[in-house]
DNA sequence: TAGTGGTCTAGACCACGGT
DNA sequence: CCGTGGTCTAGACCACTAG
């Protein structure tokens, strides 16, 4: 059940709860949850902690409300090749390609009063020619949550691999904006472009299956890479 | 005041008087504004009212709250998030806005030996100074699937609701790529941008069910509009 | 210490959907 | 009709920030 003599609020719980249930798909996509009454009986808490948990689950698109019939799950179907949000590594793997992961600026920083592991980096592949840079991405990572990640050497070593095998933090989910930007002299620097050129920037948060905040972290990507996606349409 | 005997909930009657303080200029962006315990007595509501009323213009990214501190604004812009093609008259109704849509174009055009209805039109929402767009987009329609499509009045009917309900067609999946260009002189006009700004542009063709293809669509979004994403990642 | 937002309780009445 | 979510009241205690 719920702690309640900790820390965690308990509406953050029940969140919890509910996310994990979706996950190992107790509640499948389309489904009803329990109604609020229900969860209140269950888990020994008032509406509004319920209302609260729910409405955050609604905001982050887990969940869709509809009144007089109940709370549905809604599992978005958004596929976004993205490649670093899902693993450049990877990707490039399948494609017989050689990554290239060149850092540009590493650091710790303080935001909101918590400490974070601030990696720059170029990332690309390697050409006959030279290098191909696809992405720069600046990653924001919690010192709380990765004690010690400033030591690994990310031009070696994928950020992916590192938090999976050595913290066994899992990267699940990840909520982001899309933007367009003008490129600057850095950015055309690194992706070889001569004139002024819009480019896209990705820009958002990565969480593992129970949540938590992991990452934050902004791309721009290169006009040689594609931002592709398929949809379901709803209604 | 609030109105107590109407229809219209207290909360979002609080919201608008909020955010009208704040596109007034009453408050301005990196200003507080009053605490929550101030706006229970200036409104005599209680503060899980003026609590819900918050969270919302938070959730929207036009306030900020900080523990200890206060609510302050946070006037970047209004975003409005889509995702797909398929929402943008039942989004704004949940917003409470009136959706507005112009015809800028329509004509029947050739390509690759189909017949396809184009229609481009500009989308917005109707605000009190007149109409804020927020897209261009540009439709090509086959007239094999929509015969006579053309005689329909798109500036009055949602071009979703003619296919679902005059010709029994269900718009299910969409594949796009997303890009980003430079607005020309008609795009700048529209969206009212004075200088030379990036924007996103997706791509897509959207299809039924059963995979038959019913619409390419091209669509530029204003500056105005966020473009947001909450994606499962694999592996 | 005073004021802010963060969490939570224990109720109430209403509007909507389906039986 | 009953069960669902939508709105609202009137409190309480806590944690954070600043003077």
């Amino acid at each position: 059940m719920l702690d309640r003599n900790g820390v965690i609020p308990l509406y953050f719980q029940l969140e919890r709860i509910i996310r994990e249930d979706i996950v190992k798909g107790k509640y499948k996509n389309g489904d009803v949850i329990p109604s609020e009454t229900q969860l209140m009986k269950t888990y020994n808490v008032t509406r509004t902690t319920v209302r609260k948990a729910i409405s955050d689950l609604v905001n982050e698109g887990l969940l869709a409300q509809v009144h007089g019939k109940g709370t549905f799950v809604r599992l978005r179907q958004i596929k976004y090749n993205i490649w670093n949000f899902s693993g450049f590594t990877d990707y490039l793997a399948k494609k017989n390609e050689t990554p290239v992961s060149k850092v540009l600026e590493k650091e710790t920083a303080v935001e909101n009063g918590m400490d974070y592991f601030k990696l720059v980096r170029a990332r690309g592949v390697k050409k006959e020619d030279g290098v191909l840079y696809l992405t720069i991405d600046m990653s924001l990572l919690p010192l709380s949550v990765f004690p010690g990640i400033e030591k690994y050497d990310f031009s070696k070593e994928s950020l992916y691999n590192v938090m999976k095998h050595k913290y066994g933090i899992f990267p699940k989910r990840a909520s982001l904006g899309v933007y367009p930007v003008m490129g600057d002299a850095v950015t055309k620097k690194i992706f070889g472009c001569k004139r002024d050129i819009p480019l896209l920037k990705a820009e958002g948060r990565v969480y593992t299956e129970e949540g938590m905040e992991i990452e934050r972290v902004k791309v721009i990507y290169s006009p040689n890479m594609e931002f592709k996606a398929v949809t379901n349409i709803e209604g």
